[in-house]
DNA sequence: GTCAATGCAAACTCTTTGCAATCTG
DNA sequence: CAGATTGCAAAGAGTTTGCATTGAC
């Protein structure tokens, strides 16, 4: 599942905007960490995003992929997906969105939905504290999973 | 932030039954376990389990927590909240239920919203797979981290 | 040229595993 | 009593860090 190139090219735009605005370096290695994540419309881990980088760039390191992870997270360019169990994945489609995720195999799918974007927040969550963004999960099994259901 | 007496005994009464049921032993150390688990209200991650665990029996390893926190989730008694960046979490509320998270700190905290607890599935994610369970999340500030804005 | 960013290797944290001793049903 | 479960110690993932070198502005 590919991002469009319009998609992609718009997110490579806001990325070169943010890090110049927030003083921090465009280097090679960030521009392709970054360019594998957003063109991926899955949600990649930081080793696999290491693989890929380095068919074009054979010298870059892991740690790197991991530095430049978490910096364009706290820049916001980024979010992370808590996948207990699993390695840390990467999502860099910053629009309302919201999860499809096996609960077999661990597949994570986007989706969009008006109503999710909307949905209003009770009362007893006021006294936690104040809410900035609302996202659905629904879990459920995916159709590779429901194939292969008596295997394994 | 503690769960009601009624509630807790009530789990414990589930645990037993479902242990039995799938021909697993019952240990001192399987009870308290879950009996931490089951007592909180927040979401303990393995660690603090295992500190609590060990007031109480003093010889537990934390290997031993580690078993049965994967043991007692396969059996469905257990549901992981997946903090990326963070070490798992665990959680013995099995009822519907949503989450607030603090952006900040991490902090999460569980509410019921019947509203939450049926919303309709788009069909956009019918071909992704078979919808099981719906959970929101929603995050943002919490009050004490809204206190300590400038601060840190 | 200056200071931030990188690559390397080694460290660190959380979690898992092998195996002999122990306990449950 | 048999086989599952435990505790221990050691290994294994994934992720982070210190430091000399390199590269962006």
């Amino acid at each position: 599942m590919r991002i469009s190139p319009d998609e992609l090219s718009q997110r490579m735009d806001r990325f070169k905007e943010c890090l110049k605005g927030s003083g921090v370096k465009i280097t090679y290695q960030r521009l392709e960490i970054f360019r594998e994540v957003a063109a991926s419309g899955d949600h990649p881990d930081a080793e696999s995003i290491f693989r890929k980088v380095r068919k074009r760039l054979p010298t870059v390191s892991l740690d790197t992929v991991y530095r430049t992870l978490w910096l364009l997270m706290d820049l916001g360019l980024l979010t992370t997906l808590g996948t207990s169990r699993d390695r840390t994945r990467f999502d860099a489609n910053m629009r309302n969105h919201h999860h499809f995720v096996c609960s077999r195999c661990g597949l994570t799918r986007d989706f969009h939905c008006d109503n999710f974007d909307q949905l209003e927040i009770p009362d007893s969550v006021r006294e936690f504290g104040k809410a900035e963004k609302t996202q659905v999960e629904i879990r459920g099994v995916c159709l590779a999973c429901q194939e292969n259901r008596g295997k394994v």
